[in-house]
DNA sequence: GCTTGACCTTGACATGATGGGAAGGTGCAC
DNA sequence: GTGCACCTTCCCATCATGTCAAGGTCAAGC
C-alpha cells in the first residue's frame, strides 16, 4: 500500500505520515525498490490509532506514551487513565480561560451600541483597563 | 523610557515589543544616539491596549484592526462590536470542540478500571474506533 | 581611567502540528 | 513514448512567544 492510499484509509495526510515517521512517532515504513513507502495492515492500525487520539486532542507526546502502552501487553490501565485524566484537566483549564474571556467580552459588547457612533465600551476597556462609569 | 522600563510598565515583554515593531503592529520607536529605543506615554498606552487585547484572546490581526479603529475618531462602534463578536464566536466554537472531547474522554475513563490490569476501554476505543460491547 | 554588572542591540533558532510548494523520479494506461 | 498521477526530499510558512549568543552602552564604585 502506497502512502497516498494509507492516507485515505486512515485519514492522516501523507504529509503527516512522513512527519510522524521523521519524528519517530511511527517506525520507518518499508520501501519498494524505487524508494516508495509501503504500508501494511499493522501500520494502518497504528495510523488510525494516532488519528483517533489526535481527534481527542492528545498531543504528540501523549500519543507517543499511549502508543507505547498500547503495544505493551503488561500495561496497567491506570497509566492510560492517568494520561487521559491529565489531558482532560488541561482541556478543562483551557475551557475555563476561554469562558472567562467570553464572559468579559460579552459583557462589554452588551453595553456597546454597535451603531455608527464612535463611543464604545470595548475600546474604552482596552484603552484604560476600566469599565465605563455607568456600568453595573 | 527604555524598552525594559516600558516592558515592566505595560506587561509586554521587551522581546514582544521589538517583535510588534518588526511586524508593523506598532510604530517604530524613537532612538537615542546609541540606538536605544525610547518610549513616551502615547507608546505606553498603545502597548497597554495591546496587552489587554491579548489578554482577551484577540489575535494580532484582530488587534491590528482594533488599534486602527481606536485611533480613528470617526469610527463606528458597530465595527468594534463586530470584531469582538467574531472573536467570541471563535472562542465559543473552540469551547464546544473541547467540551466534546472532554465528554468522550470522561465517558471512556469512567469505564476504565484504572488499576494494574491491562484491559482499557480508552485504548480499545483508540485502537478500534468502537466503544466496548458492554458499554451503555 | 578601569572594571563590573545590568541593560540594550540584532540575529538565529525553537516550539507544535500542519500546510504549501518546488524540483525531480516512478508507475501505469493509452 | 507520452502524459498524468503519484511518489521522493527539502525548504519555507504559520502564530505568538521564548531562549540563546555575541557584542555595544550606561552608570556606579574603585
Amino acid at each position: 500500500m502506497n502512502i497516498g492510499e494509507a492516507a485515505v484509509a486512515t485519514g492522516v495526510t501523507a504529509k503527516m505520515i512522513r512527519h510522524y515517521e521523521q519524528i519517530g512517532l511511527i517506525h520507518a515504513a518499508g520501501r519498494t525498490g524505487a524508494g516508495y513507502r509501503v504500508y501494511g495492515p499493522k501500520d494502518l492500525s497504528t495510523l488510525s490509532f494516532i488519528r483517533r487520539a489526535r481527534d481527542l486532542g492528545f498531543s504528540i507526546a501523549q500519543i507517543r506514551d499511549l502508543l507505547a502502552l498500547w503495544q505493551d501487553r503488561a500495561r496497567a490501565s491506570g497509566d492510560v487513565k492517568r494520561i487521559a485524566g491529565e489531558h482532560v484537566a488541561e482541556m478543562k483549564e483551557k475551557m475555563r480561560l476561554l469562558q472567562e474571556m467570553v464572559r468579559t467580552l460579552e459583557h462589554l459588547s452588551a453595553h456597546c451600541h454597535g451603531d455608527d457612533r464612535p463611543d464604545c465600551p470595548i475600546l474604552e476597556q482596552l484603552a484604560t483597563g476600566k469599565a465605563g462609569e455607568d456600568c453595573c
